[in-house]
DNA sequence: GTCTATAAGATGATAGAC
DNA sequence: GTCTATCATCTTATAGAC
């Protein structure tokens, strides 16, 4: 397990990135809005990411790493199925205050017609990830009557994910982040889980 | 009431600007697209449109405009709450169907943060448009026990428009519009409605 | 209302020196 | 690994003829 340290280049190049793509969309920033805010010039970036199409695709095998890695420990840390909902919920709910960020395979999603093929089977990994995690703890939670809820745990695994990526979307434009809030309570309440 | 005859070059590059945002987002076609389609030059467009600015602003009006004559035409032809929530959500089904649109607002409110300000003001007051029709049909509904929900109804419409736009926004990466169908369903059966 | 011609700026990307 | 210099291309937008 080498390196950690400094933080690295590339790795720097991908935080800058990756704010950039949730605030403003993977085709509204450019090499140069990276090399400005770093101090670097743009062609020293391709050294690091030939292409943005490349920096696209590792910048999304990051996230989905991570995001593995906090479901991960949603999982070690919280135990009942309600908690751990709300915990997942409350990942969401991080990214949009910081700075009002679009969850980055969300904004991916909207982008999605005009990115390169790699980044497009990347972003749809991420949701499958998120739709099995979330139906197994939803199949979980029925089975010991602490969730309640009809229907297949992956329709309902969708219905959860659905409305929190709308909700994120929308509470991002009124600067609103308790409506996601809102909006992510009730999808949870409908699962009887109280706050 | 002055024409409507032959629709006119400004409602024909509308037509076409109207699919490309909502399918490619608003930064990412040209007026050189909407030209080569339209089988006229570039700079004819600015005759009609000033700037580009001026084109989405003036789209997102008559998006609007269109939006509110949908719901008003929903309240003449369907009475009863969960039907008329039902015929809402279709309205979004047959916009998805369509070539797998992205709701033109869903779309403006990811590129939000790149818009010209009076973009972003329309688009606000679209979902407020919606946000208020939702509240008053939930409202209604509840009264007459048609419908069923705690809280308010404002918080009810909210969690409606965003399930359903991030439903719409994730079935088109999936190019599955029966998804969309799938959540919108559960959606409508949480308030009491059967299919 | 549409055209040709043109402008000024940004974009992703490359070659080659240090 | 970073730099300067350069590239072809695309972008929105304007001037002025027809």
């Amino acid at each position: 397990m080498p390196r950690s340290a400094p933080a690295g280049t590339a790795d720097r190049i991908l935080d800058l990135a990756e704010r950039l793509v949730q605030t403003r969309g993977f085709n509204d920033f450019s090499y140069a809005d990276i090399a400005e805010q770093l101090g670097i010039r743009k062609a020293s970036l391709h050294h690091h990411f030939a292409t943005k199409g490349d920096l696209g695709r590792r910048l999304m095998v990051r996230y989905h790493d991570r995001f593995r890695g906090a479901l991960a420990g949603i999982e070690t840390r919280v135990q009942a199925p309600g908690r751990r909902l709300q915990a997942y919920a409350a990942l969401y709910e991080g990214v949009l205050r910081d700075g009002g960020r679009m969850c980055l395979c969300g904004m991916l999603a909207a982008d999605f017609s005009t990115l390169p093929k790699g980044i497009r089977d990347e972003v749809r990994r991420f949701f499958d990830t998120n739709e099995r995690w979330l139906s197994r703890v939803l199949s979980a939670g029925r089975r010991t009557r602490a969730l309640k809820f009809d229907g297949s745990p992956e329709g309902e695994a969708r219905v959860l994910l659905d409305g929190l990526e709308g909700a994120m979307l929308i509470a991002r434009i009124y600067e609103d982040p308790d409506s996601f809030v809102s909006t992510a309570r009730h999808l949870l309440a409908a699962l009887g889980i109280r706050g």
